[in-house]
DNA sequence: GGTTGTCAAGAGCACTGCTCTCGCTGTGTG
DNA sequence: CACACAGCGAGAGCAGTGCTCTTGACAACC
């Protein structure tokens, strides 16, 4: 492996990657993923394109870690929101709330990881992780407050097969398949309002929201609250 | 207005026209969008960059044309898929069917008009019709077989305001909120499986879809078949 | 203190969207 | 039937892009 000087080096390297980082974010906040130039970042920062490629390898390097920033992101935000010792409905409606505030204040990073991936670019496996945790944080709740539904004895044998064996081993049998749903819906619905397809269609984009969680949440077996 | 001879030359513009296109939407299909050069179109249609711009104004007019054409292509397979003599929830997971196939024939396409909208682009209004076909078509099977859940005296007055009146005028007003729910929830799915969010989740995507198919037809009021 | 390696800079290649000007050619009209 | 004009394709050119390679300087380590 490489030497690992821990000297003053190392310092300046992180800083100048960092600010090449922070100045890339604020592009693709500003213009979107598309007009993301290493070459507009190269001049804010102060240096020559060329001297960027010490830092990032390329234009979709950086763009992977922006994504898997954004990933942690809205995650740390999705899990700080949820508050352990309240009622479940409440957490599991911080939580999807908490995802649509992250998404109205970031469009461009949400565009990026839950939008149409970069055209020509495929999403490493680094991202793999990250891109779970909102999904993990809702089946915390459901595996934790979740109670399969009453009578139909045991006819369980289509949802075989169906999903990957061993996919939230919390979660009661009969609560994964819809809990994957509750999850595609929370992420379906905020990419429809940032994407523009709820104009003259949902007018309280909020209300709406809660709405969809609340039957989600009824479909996960979350007692009434 | 401009002159308009019917005589051979709107014929000859309109076949140019249409290789344009053709040719546009092929190279979108193997390269996606941002790799879509107006160059590179007019490179493999025979003429010279420049003469492109006679036929198509702008780069970002190409693409709104080809977002016109895809809301068209997908409406009108979900239009063919669905028999209107069938019992109402084959009527309804077939048009879910439709359009997870036709997601899956044409996933650059899918992208361009349910994925990130283009960067720096703004989707302009012509697009908005089109937009809503499919819409529309889950909301006719709704109107004419989904039945309002019994009980639940009157508290209806949650969903005032939410969405926008008047819309889907021949739905019963208790099934407007889900069935634009159910409408998110499709596009929602379909997208997280062409984007790769089911990666190492949803093994049999094709089953998944049909049963959360089935779920929304049940809160749509669909009766069970 | 010398050597080594990391760094910024610059030039350069191939590409992009878009504009403008130049001639040719087919078209509808006088 | 001839002509003027609109429509068209070609080419040059501008400003920008991602990325590579080479060059020279400076700082960190032995």
């Amino acid at each position: 492996m490489t030497r690992m000087p821990p000297g003053t080096r190392a310092r300046a390297r992180a800083e100048t990657t960092r600010a090449i980082l922070d100045e890339a974010r604020r592009q693709l906040a500003e213009q979107g993923a598309a007009a993301l130039s290493l070459r507009s970042v190269a001049r804010e920062v102060g240096m020559v394109s060329s001297a960027v490629y010490r830092y990032v390898a390329s234009r979709d390097e950086l763009l992977t870690r922006l994504i898997v920033e954004a990933y942690d992101a809205v995650g740390e935000r999705a899990e700080a929101a949820r508050d352990p010792e309240a009622p479940p409905r409440a957490q599991w409606r911080a939580v999807w709330r908490a995802v649509r505030s992250w998404g109205l204040e970031h469009p461009a990073e949400y565009a990026l990881i839950y939008g149409s991936p970069v055209p020509g670019y495929a999403a490493p496996a680094e991202t793999i992780p990250a891109a779970g945790r909102v999904g993990l944080l809702l089946a915390a709740i459901v595996a934790e407050h979740g109670q399969a539904p009453p009578g139909d004895g045991e006819s369980d044998g289509e949802s075989d097969g169906v999903l990957l064996e061993g996919l939230l081993p919390g979660v009661a049998p009969p609560l994964v398949l819809p809990a994957i749903a509750a999850w595609t819906q929370l992420f379906g619905t905020v990419g429809f309002e940032l994407f523009g397809q709820y104009e003259n269609v949902v007018v309280d984009r909020a209300a709406f929201l809660d709405a969809v969680a609340d039957t989600a949440a009824s479909s996960v077996g979350l007692p009434p609250s």
